[in-house]
DNA sequence: TGTCTATGTTGACGACTGTCGAATCAGGTG
DNA sequence: CACCTGATTCGACAGTCGTCAACATAGACA
């Protein structure tokens, strides 16, 4: 997290994850790891947050900037974590903000994995 | 799979539901609604009968043939009445089984927010 | 150095969720 | 008709989640 680089520097056992659901039936153990990113998403805030932080100008906003989603501001760095922590986005801390990006690898993988990227 | 007809029979305001994430923030509205979706799929066990009925030939599939997830049948049932609600999927009663199939009109939506499908 | 602003963390509380066993409903078969 | 199998619903429980107020931390600036 030094600075920009689009290497997908993934977490423990981050692969692409999985083949379209139209494909193979997932096994157990792509079923939880999967389900954790849908489930990151599966919270109007932290989809809001999210979609703030990706629909950003270079895919990055500080804090400062999306706060405003109607909740408290300890609820908005709670559910920034859990996006951190299902590894949706990452941060960073620029002297006083601390910005937040997403992580473009991940995005592709949930899409791929519903959209049937056949084409 | 190209199946017979992508008729999407939509549930109340099920439209193509929202641009991709990386283009514009969701609306409060938008989000509750897309969360929800989100959500259905966050958990293992739903996420496993997904996959398990969208990978099944034509798309359908009984429950005798995907209660094979490792919990009660009650609970295959609990999670398929979820995935009904969300308007993932669609049962119908053919003599004594019960079939599912998947909703493809929703699972192309998510995909178009998420990875922008194709273009 | 001290103070101020911006974020993150802690602790607690209410609400929701996943799970099961038992009961119930639906349909087929003798 | 009675009975049996498949599937859903009901009631209850433990665990997790979202939320907030209060407190702690990081960096900037005077």
């Amino acid at each position: 997290m030094s600075n920009a680089k689009a290497l997908p520097l993934l977490d423990p056992g981050a692969e692409p994850c999985c083949p379209p659901l139209t494909e193979r039936p997932l096994t157990a153990e792509e079923a939880v790891r999967t389900a954790a990113m849908f489930k990151a998403l599966g919270d109007p805030v932290r989809l809001r947050l999210f979609s703030l932080v990706a629909s950003h100008e270079g895919g990055e906003a500080c804090v400062c900037d999306i706060s405003d989603v109607g909740v408290s501001q300890p609820t908005v760095s709670h559910h920034l974590k859990k996006l951190k922590d299902a590894g949706l986005l990452t941060s960073e801390r620029r002297g006083t903000w601390v910005y937040y990006r997403v992580e473009p690898s991940v995005l592709a993988a949930m899409g791929h994995m519903l959209g049937r990227a056949t084409a």
